[in-house]
DNA sequence: GCCGTTTTCGGCCCGACTGTTTTCAGTCG
């Protein structure tokens, strides 16, 4: 597969965050498979995703004399940054590129192939693509290399099988639905005394690849066979007596972990992640002369075992509080645990209203009552009407009139719905010209008007922040909803200069909108910087129907990601409290 | 390649599972 290499498209072209760190993972990727001191590629690894996460644009900083501080860049590496800033290009890189195939690099995509293997067909066998490698390992071939065997043969053809259907890491919606149905299968299988979500799941990552599962059982093989003979099992990958690995017939793979009950908290630490919040409990664990692993404390000078059966113990032996799930990312949480400085985390009870739904009068598919009776049934004091305004025709926008005619119809329905309330707000669009979508007059007659970019995404350099901007710095604009742009593994962020756009947001009180719907859109990194630079943010469900209010909760995961407190956030204000915020 | 309230050199998290290893390396999470 050709990588895209996207020509510069002006002059002032940069290169993002997420370029950069491509070329530092496949930089550890070639020295792996060039067999140098594995250290090496895991400094690389290691920037490569520091860069990826960082909030700013990392090339503007160092183009600006202003490098951030990355954790575990130094001398040699901070200056191949800075390179690659500069010019848009590594010299370093571009050396190795002639030294390792392109296919080589995509063999190692391959799961159950890693770069020790990856050597070895390349020196033994001389094979540069998956192409090649898939006819030696159908005509046999491999099975004559020392350390390779017909069984290698087969795991190789099942692996590229697998990397082909393997598309992009699974929505967190998606995700949830399909763990809800292997828990309530699994749940009351004999002898399962505890069950539970860990990995990227229990985080409320975004995204998800694998599904994660503990259980704490008296004796583990009634549930690894259930797990093993679900319907929807294709094909068992792994099979041992702590655990078991099996990919759903329709996608991903689940990971179930046994553990007995006393040691279920080491157990659940180690499997809820991240790798680098475990690495970091393990180095202090050392520090105390203690090795750490799911199984629980080793006293190095003894050997004895101690064993936790509650996460919260595995904290306190090394003098800290539990740390949410939702922050174990290795991003600064040990540090603020062991400062007593863990921001007090909003909770999905405290959420009381939507700031941001849609009805049939634009592109819903329910009507306004439908949809405000159905916020009630979720607990909702409130919910903001945001149909949209009429330049997007798609959603068949209304006209002012139409405006005044809705206005109307919720008066009627407040009446009727009370102490319920239908606020009245219109999604206006922000024109690709920077206009807004309705005459100030108008904009000020709603009760809440959020604003957003749909059209003119294309756009290069500063326009399309000047057009946020100036939705921000309009006193009769209240949010700025999506503000990325994005839609996860559908469309890319707009390249927007969120520093700025987190100062004016702060200084003009236009809040920022988390939107939980599958856009996910303040991502987390971006919506804990605009926490930090004193913005206000919302709690979007962005529901064109009534099913999709509790996409609400999607925005509140993203929020604890981003390390957010109710206080800073609208959607946790009865109505007065939202309104008064925002005159 | 990074990094240091023990260290500027010698470490760098830990264990399960798989395959073909007859005592362990590779891969993965």
């Amino acid at each position: 597969m050709p990588r895209p290499r996207s020509a510069p498209r002006s002059s002032d072209a940069v290169i993002s965050n997420a370029e950069m760190a491509r070329i530092f993972t496949e930089i550890a990727d070639m020295l792996e498979i060039l067999g140098e001191v594995v250290y090496k590629a895991v400094a690389y690894r290691r920037v490569a995703d520091a860069v990826e996460r960082y909030p700013d644009d990392v090339a503007a900083r160092f183009r600006r004399g202003d490098p951030p501080k990355l954790p575990g860049a130094g001398e040699a590496l901070t200056a191949k940054l800075a390179e690659l800033a500069h010019t848009g290009r590594l010299e370093y890189h571009e050396r190795l590129r002639t030294q390792v195939p392109d296919g080589l690099l995509e063999i190692l995509r391959i799961p159950g192939i890693g770069p020790k293997t990856v050597r070895l067909i390349s020196t033994e066998l001389g094979i540069d693509s998956i192409e090649a490698l898939r006819v030696a390992a159908e005509e046999g071939h491999l099975r004559v290399v020392k350390g390779l065997s017909e069984r290698t043969e087969a795991n190789v053809l099942d692996g590229i099988a697998r990397l082909e259907r393997r598309s992009t890491r699974m929505l967190i919606h998606d995700a949830d639905a399909l763990m809800a149905g292997l828990l309530d299968r699994l749940r009351d299988v004999a002898g399962v005394r505890r069950i539970e979500v860990a990995g990227s799941l229990r985080r409320r990552r975004a995204t998800i690849g694998d599904l994660d599962l503990l259980a704490a059982v008296d004796d583990p093989t009634a549930v690894i066979a259930a797990l093993d003979g679900l319907r929807e099992v294709d094909r068992v990958v792994a099979a041992g007596t702590d655990k078991s690995s099996i990919i759903l017939s329709d996608g991903p793979r689940v990971d179930l972990m046994v553990c007995p009950p006393e040691a279920w908290g080491t157990h659940l630490v180690h499997f809820t992640g991240s790798k680098d919040h475990n690495i970091a409990l393990r180095g202090m664990a050392l520090d105390r002369g203690w090795s750490l692993s799911e199984k629980g404390w080793k006293v190095i000078e003894t050997g004895e075992l101690l064993r936790d059966a509650e996460e919260a113990d595995v904290y306190a032996r090394l003098g800290l509080p539990w740390i949410p799930p939702e922050l174990r990312e290795g991003d600064g949480e040990i540090e603020a645990a062991l400062a007593d400085a863990l921001p007090d985390l909003v909770t999905h009870t405290d959420v009381r209203g939507d700031t941001h739904t849609h009805s049939d009068w634009t592109d819903g598919v329910d009507s306004i009552e439908t949809m405000a009776r159905a916020a009630r049934e979720l607990g909702h004091e409130y919910i903001v009407l945001t149909d949209h305004s009429p330049s997007l025709g798609i959603t068949r926008g209304l006209l002012p009139e139409r405006v005044e005619e809705q206005r109307v119809e919720i008066a009627r329905l407040n009446r009727d719905l009370s102490p319920f309330r239908v606020l009245h707000g219109t999604e206006l669009e922000i024109r690709a010209d920077a206009s807004l979508d309705y005459p100030d007059e108008l904009l000020s007659r709603f009760d809440v008007v959020i604003a957003s970019i749909h059209t003119g995404r294309n756009q290069w350099g500063e326009r399309l922040t000047r057009r946020a901007l100036a939705a921000i710095e309009n006193p009769h604009v209240d949010v700025l909803a999506h503000p990325s742009g994005r839609i996860v593994n559908r469309r890319d962020p707009l390249p927007l200069d969120w520093p700025r756009l987190f100062e004016a947001a702060a200084r003009t009180g236009t809040a920022l909108e988390i939107n939980g719907s599958p856009r996910l859109d303040l991502e987390d990194s971006l919506a804990r910087a605009a926490g930090r630079a004193g913005a206000r943010l919302t709690l979007a469900s962005d529901a064109h129907r009534t099913e999709e209010l509790a996409q609400q909760r999607y925005a509140v995961d993203i929020a604890r990601r981003a390390w957010l407190s109710a206080d800073q956030l609208l959607d946790t204000r009865d109505a007065d409290g939202l309104l008064g915020l925002l005159r």
